[in-house]
DNA sequence: ATGCCTTATTTCATAAGA
């Protein structure tokens, strides 16, 4: 992006370590309706290391070979028409999770309509990878929407986010540096919300889905709020509906959640807002955050 | 204000998103 600062290059030390890293997480909508844009925007803005969301497809059909050429090896995670995650590393990509111990699956209205009737045989959804890329430990997520607070899938999202603090207490327990990134469906405050009033009643904003995220930052990690670029908050999300992005009416709803020895190496974070104009976007812009 | 929904699929209708 010309209105950027160069990115810092990554100097790789070995293969385990690099020492200025260029961090970016970012929900596509659908990795293979913004190939052009995701592939233009890993041109210009040169991320290290890139954790996607809502592929939107299966791991077989991610589209790997357009990725490699730009110099990423990825480890994709999806099972079809929803969900989906993957990441990018141009410093290294090793000891890839799919999904994490004890990610719960989804049990709700839908479960009736399958033909697995035994829970424990029902597969967890595509909404966690993990790796190792330069020396640091990154996981993309995407955490369950919840749709309304009254629904069996919020209860489902409150559980997914019960079993992630657990698996990252034991992630944290093994790895020093650790960055857990991607849409996590909260928004933190009210100030990373266009208006609270649109959203009483609503998920993304009730005490316990902000409780679940302040129950991760107990464990260790730190929220790393990028720089807006424009405007006073520095929302993630704006809806495709009714121009709300023109009138900035966003959410903060993707997130970098970095261990202390991490949050340390923090230069700069921002959102970039200029992915979110022009042909085809999807709804969120990235975020971009560099170490050093 | 950088353009007023978009996506994938069991497609000309629906479910999901947040």
């Amino acid at each position: 992006m010309s209105h950027l600062e160069e990115p810092p290059r990554a100097e790789a030390v070995g293969r385990w370590e690099a020492i200025r890293v260029r961090l970016a997480t970012w929900n596509v909508n659908s990795v293979k309706a913004r190939l052009p844009r995701l592939l233009e925007w890993l041109d210009e803005a040169k991320p290290d290391i890139v954790c996607l969301q809502e592929i939107k497809t299966t791991t077989a059909l991610f589209p790997e070979a357009e990725v490699n050429e730009l110099g990423y090896e990825v480890a994709a995670h999806g099972d079809g028409r929803w969900n989906g995650v993957a990441l990018l590393s141009s410093v290294g990509l090793d000891d890839v999770s799919l999904g994490f111990p004890g990610q719960p699956s989804y049990a709700g209205e839908e479960a009736e309509l399958t033909l697995i009737d035994e829970p424990d045989l029902r597969k967890p959804e595509a909404r966690a990878v993990g790796a190792s890329c330069g020396g640091i430990r990154v996981w993309s997520l995407y955490v369950p929407n919840g749709r309304t607070p009254e629904s069996a899938h919020y209860v489902y999202k409150l559980e997914w986010f019960a079993a992630l603090r657990t698996a990252l207490e034991a992630e944290l327990s093994q790895h020093a540096q650790l960055a857990v990134c991607g849409d996590f469906n909260v928004a933190p405050t009210d100030d990373d919300v266009w208006d609270p009033k649109v959203f009483v009643n609503s998920t993304h904003v009730t005490p316990p889905e902000r409780q679940a995220l302040a129950d991760l930052r107990a464990l260790g990690l730190t929220d790393v709020v990028p720089k807006p670029m424009k405007g006073p908050h520095p929302f993630t999300y704006w809806d495709y509906r009714a121009g709300a992005f023109a009138k900035d009416q966003g959410m903060r709803i993707d997130l970098v959640y970095a261990s202390q020895a991490v949050a340390d190496r923090v230069t700069g974070a921002y959102v970039d807002r200029e992915a979110r104009k022009g042909k085809g976007p999807s709804d969120h812009a990235p975020i971009v955050v560099d170490l050093d």
